[in-house]
This record gives structure tokens, C-alpha cells and sequence, in this order.
DNA sequence: CTGTTAGCGCTTTCAT
DNA sequence: ATGAAAGCGCTAACAG
């Protein structure tokens, strides 16, 4: 058996209260006294039982994710990732819950942000946009004590204290990289749809595409979709329109229904195209060939990243930042996970 | 606060012992009373603690994982993610231990999962060869009941109680097309490098590669190097003298090591080649482009999924497949996940 | 500053 | 067949 609280308060002469006061160094103990304890702990090579403490503090943490609302497929599947982990959600003391704002606004973002802190909630996770307002928000929860994650797309010198999300910037080279040679010496320009530059996830990945690009490929100059159906649309239609000669495209944003209707629209099957993030309409395109390949962030693997840290956060435990690095998965017709219909249990720990 | 057993002990009208009883469907129960009881547990929406019940019954789990000696690095990368989860086995109260046998080795294998048997383990994961022996011996496991789980390479008609891997057709297929993409319209032929053909896994890759190939491109013989580095290393040697015009190499298997050094030493860069397994050698390759692709399936993720798996079949819960399926990485130069030197804490969860 | 005591939600003897 | 009571390992009042 492994050495307990008891063990301890008994090679160290001291009882329970003071050993637990230790453990989570709470004040109140005599520096000797405190010495002794850890003397024991060491020499026991104690390790506690989180599960024992999780339940005997039958404490609850509310956490609250702050998403842009709209049709966004892929912020859709992180809801519905928030709600799924909501089920298992009392097991882990925690309470989640969802607030919606319109995307690409600093304002009613900040208004979200200024909410939860009034709720005096245990943590917040949010998608950001790139503003000042913003950071000043975050600033704020921050001095309220309250833990913030930014997800999918990060804002650094804000002073959030963790990002979930992929590295964009190895994103961007990634579909680059790919797309060099799927096209091999195929001539043509490519062209890049984006959803705004306001946000620096956009921004990153268009840098990374444009540095693993060789020289002798023209990209064009980026076309800013709002990730909006309709008006990915009419751009790509445009584009597509205006350069016969496209070799391929890469969508780093989130308009894949306008770019895959204009596609179909056009019936050109030697096009290359990357796009991002897994959703109904990308594998289906992946399937049918009109897209050639998907880069992917995992929602599920965010949102429980994301309820660690700020659970860790919360009691002021260590990140172990190892663990909660968020992959960036490629996918291809070939390597397509079993689609959503075999796939309708609530998943909880990830693979 | 959600209901406990308390709360259905009394809306029930009978003791906290009977309630544990139904809900543990545990002997000596009258009919009329397990109903009383079942209908307070439906109309309070009950759901059990099951940190609270894995303290309670401080019983643990004594798992063994059966791999492949030798300096296969996959295999020991597998064993390395044992001894990582062992670090936190305490808390999920599960006791790993690793036994290694001889690669491709049935009567060594067979003899290992008796020996296991004997010791009368909770639950046996195990890399198997597709042998009758061991078949029979995972039949004797069942008859014993102890859970099985076959591990990276299947045994479906076994009586195993799990498959925890890839989808190792979809791997193939998915090199097959990666390679026919890569090379485009240049012209010459592949060659297929394999461990051996008596286990499946490697099997199943090499027929989801022939079938994604182009039937214009010819594919050599399969060469067979016993996952063994100089065997590989002489095979694929010969093979690059023997076929100057070779196009592509596609190593389904694990001689990485031969493998690479028979590439350095031709120094051909015009060569794509697709490797199985994340390891310090093929990200170097992949770094260095003298592998363009390598196929993964994430050791960690597979022995936390065989741990869970076998701990549910323990105490006879059901295992929720879409949770388990392990998933095809696929990696190139620019999506490396950060290396092994940054990575050195020991994750618990996986993201 | 330190110790005593009563739980958290569940399981498990041991009685009845 | 059912119940009472004592824990599992840890935390949190409340006393001293």
C-alpha cells in the first residue's frame, strides 16, 4: 500500500491537520514543524490522492467558455465539445457552461469577458480576437484572480495564462509544404482565402504558408471571406473567374462551405485545395476529392486541455505544459476517423 | 447537488447496503426491493461517483503488457509509455508490469501469457504474432477470465476482447496514395519493406498499399528484413543497386534504422519515401528530407486505451468505442510535434 | 501554532 | 434478505 496522510502525521509526530495545512501549504505552521513534515513526505515517497481530495473538498468549479456564435462549423463542434464534457463534468467538480458572441467583435467579447468576471467564476476560456480592448479585459479577470485560457487563436503579451491551440504558424507551412508538392511542377499561382486578418490565428497561418511556398509560385494577395458563406463564395467564384490558370487554393480560414460550393460550382478537379478543420462539409469534399487535404485542430482534445489547465489554475497546480500541446492532425481521404454517425457516445478522456 | 446514495436509500426506504447491492446487481436482493430501489435510482437520475467507489474498494488491478524484445524503438517507445502510465497507475489503482519475448516468437509469446495467467493478473494487453498457439493461449486468458487485448498488431477471431491499434488497412492505403501523390507523373517503380509477413499488421499495410497504387506504377516484391537492421539495411541496399530508376520506398515495418542508413549512403534525395513510427530516427530522416512522410500511431494514446479497456472489462463496465479508436497520424517535416527533449515530463491524460 | 472530529460518496464486513 | 457501522485517503471546521 502506498504511504498515506496518516503515515505521514505518524513518522513526523504531528497530527492529520497540520500534515494536510503542509500538503497544501497553508499557513499556521512553524518552520520546523513544516520541516519534519516534508522530511516524512519525501522519505515515504508520498504521492497524494488527488481522487480522495477532489472528494473530500466537494468543491465545484464553474467554468465558462466564451465562443463566437454563427454557423462556424468548426466553433459549433467546440460547443458542442464544451456540452459533451459538461456530461462527465461533475465527476471532475466542475460546471460548465457556454456564452456566444458575435464573431470578430472586440466589444461584445469584452462585455462577455466582464460578465463571467462579475459571476466570479472559477476560470474562462474564450476565443479571441486581436484587440486592445480585449487585453485589457483579460487584464482584468486576471486581477480578479480569475484563470484565462485563450483558445484556437492566442493573444501572448495579454497576459492570459495559458494558450490551447495549434501552433498556426506550423500550420500554415504545413499546408505550404503539402501543397508544394501536390503540385509538383504544375504551373499556376494559389490563391488564399482567409476569414479576417484580425484575428492572429489568420494571420500566423498565411505567414507560415507564405514562407514554405517556393519562390517560383505566386501566391495572390489574400482574400478576406469574414468566414462567411456567402461572401467566400462570390470571392472564390471571382477568383477562380479571373484565373484560369489556378493551381490551387488554400482556405486558412473558416469559409468552407463558400469555397466547396464554389468548387462544385466550377467542376475544376485539377485544382489543389487545402482547408481547415474536419467538419461534415470537409470530409464529404475530402471524400469526393474536391478537396485534397484537411489540416485539423481536435475540438474534443481543446476543450479538455483547456478544463485542465484552468482546473490546475484554479488550485494553483503546475501545468504540465507536455501534456496539453495540441496537435495538428492531417488528414486525407485515406486517414478519415470513423465519421460522426459511428462516433454519437460522449467521449471523455481522449485517446 | 446531485443524488447520492443516500438520497436513494431513503426515497427507496431500505439501507445504504441494499442500494450498493442493486446497484452492483450483487446477490440477495428480493425482487420487490431491487425494483423499489431501481425506480428511486431512474426518478433521482442517479449516477455513481466513481472516484468516490474506486476509493472505497481500495482494490487494484495488476496488468501486464506482453511486447516484442530488441531494439524495435517502437516497442520500447511502447514500453516507455508503460512506465510513464505505471508513474500514475497508483491513482487509477492499477499495477503495470512489462514482460518482453523474443520478436515473431509464438512459443515464446504463448508461454509469457500462461505464465501471466498463472499469476492470476486483472487483464493481459500483449503485441501478438498470428499463430494458432496464440490464439489458443488468449482462449485459455478467456476461459480464466482475464481480459484480453491485443496490441498494435490484431487477432480478430482470437477471442481477444479488444483490438487496441490502427486501422492498419487505412495506414497502407493512406502511404499508397501519399506516395502516388508525391511522385506525381515521375516515372519508376516502388519497393515495399516489410518485418514479416506472419504478423497481420504488417500484412494488412502492405494490402491497403497495392490497392491505393495506381495501376501504372509497379510495385517490386515485398522485401521482408525481420524489422532487423542489417537485414534491412542489405535488402534495401541491393535494391536501390539493383533498380536505378526506383522511384519510391514505402517501409511498412520497423527496420528504420537499415533503412535510412542504406538512403544516407546512396545519398538519392530524389527518392520519396513513406516510414511507419515516430521515432528519434525517423524524425531525424523527416528533418534532414530524407523520409518525406511518416505514418504514426501515438504509443502513449494506445497504452492509456488498452489500460482503460482492460480495467472496464475488469469490473465488467462497457468500453466506449468511439473513444478508443486510435487514430493514423500522419507527419511531415513541418507538423513535427515538438521533440523529445522538450517533452520530458511524464503526460498522464494525453490531450 | 497544533490537534480533534466529522464528513465527501461509496463499499464491505458483520450482525440480525 | 436486510441493516448498522466502520472505513478508503483527504479536507475542513472548530477547539484548544
Amino acid at each position: 500500500m502506498r504511504p498515506t496522510v496518516h503515515d505521514i502525521a505518524e513518522t513526523a509526530g504531528v497530527s492529520l491537520a497540520t500534515v494536510d495545512r503542509v500538503l497544501n501549504d497553508r499557513p499556521g505552521v512553524r518552520g520546523v514543524t513544516k520541516a519534519k513534515v516534508e522530511a516524512a513526505i519525501v522519505s515515504l515517497g508520498y504521492v497524494r490522492d488527488v481522487a480522495a481530495a477532489n472528494l473530500a473538498k466537494s468543491r465545484v468549479y464553474p467554468l465558462v467558455f466564451i465562443l463566437p456564435e454563427g454557423d462556424n462549423p468548426f466553433m459549433r463542434g467546440l460547443e458542442a465539445e464544451v456540452r459533451r464534457a459538461g456530461l462527465h463534468s461533475p465527476a471532475e467538480r466542475t460546471r460548465l457552461s457556454v456564452a456566444t458572441v458575435p464573431a470578430f467583435d472586440a466589444g461584445a467579447l469584452v462585455k462577455a469577458i466582464d460578465a463571467a468576471i462579475m459571476e466570479d467564476v472559477s476560470g474562462i476560456a474564450a476565443v479571441v480576437v486581436d484587440a486592445p480592448e480585449v487585453s485589457a479585459a483579460i487584464a482584468r479577470a486576471h486581477a480578479a484572480g480569475i484563470p484565462f485560457v485563450t483558445l484556437v487563436s492566442d493573444l501572448a503579451n495579454s497576459g492570459r495564462d495559458h494558450f490551447v491551440g495549434v501552433d498556426n504558424i506550423a500550420a500554415g507551412r504545413t499546408a505550404g509544404s503539402l501543397m508544394g508538392r501536390f503540385l509538383g511542377e504544375r504551373p499556376g499561382a494559389v490563391a488564399v482565402l482567409a476569414g479576417s486578418m484580425r484575428v492572429r490565428d489568420h494571420r500566423e497561418r498565411l505567414d507560415g504558408f507564405h514562407a514554405a511556398m517556393p519562390v517560383t509560385r505566386t501566391v495572390l494577395p489574400v482574400l478576406e471571406g469574414q468566414d462567411d458563406p456567402d461572401l467566400s463564395f462570390s470571392l472564390i467564384s471571382d477568383c477562380l473567374a479571373a484565373n484560369p490558370t489556378l493551381a490551387g487554393i488554400y482556405n486558412l480560414g473558416a469559409g468552407n462551405r463558400g469555397l466547396i460550393k464554389a468548387l462544385s460550382a466550377r467542376g475544376r478537379a485539377d485544382l489543389c485545395v487545402i482547408a481547415h478543420e474536419l467538419t461534415a462539409e470537409t470530409r464529404a469534399a475530402l471524400e469526393t476529392g474536391l478537396v485534397d487535404a484537411v489540416l485539423n485542430q481536435d475540438a474534443g482534445h481543446e476543450v479538455r486541455s483547456a478544463i485542465r489547465v484552468l482546473r490546475a489554475k484554479a488550485d494553483g497546480l503546475p501545468v504540465i505544459s507536455a501534456q496539453e500541446r495540441i496537435r495538428l492532425d492531417i488528414f486525407i481521404k485515406d486517414n478519415l476517423p470513423a465519421g460522426p454517425d459511428e462516433d454519437e457516445q460522449p467521449g471523455a478522456a481522449g485517446n
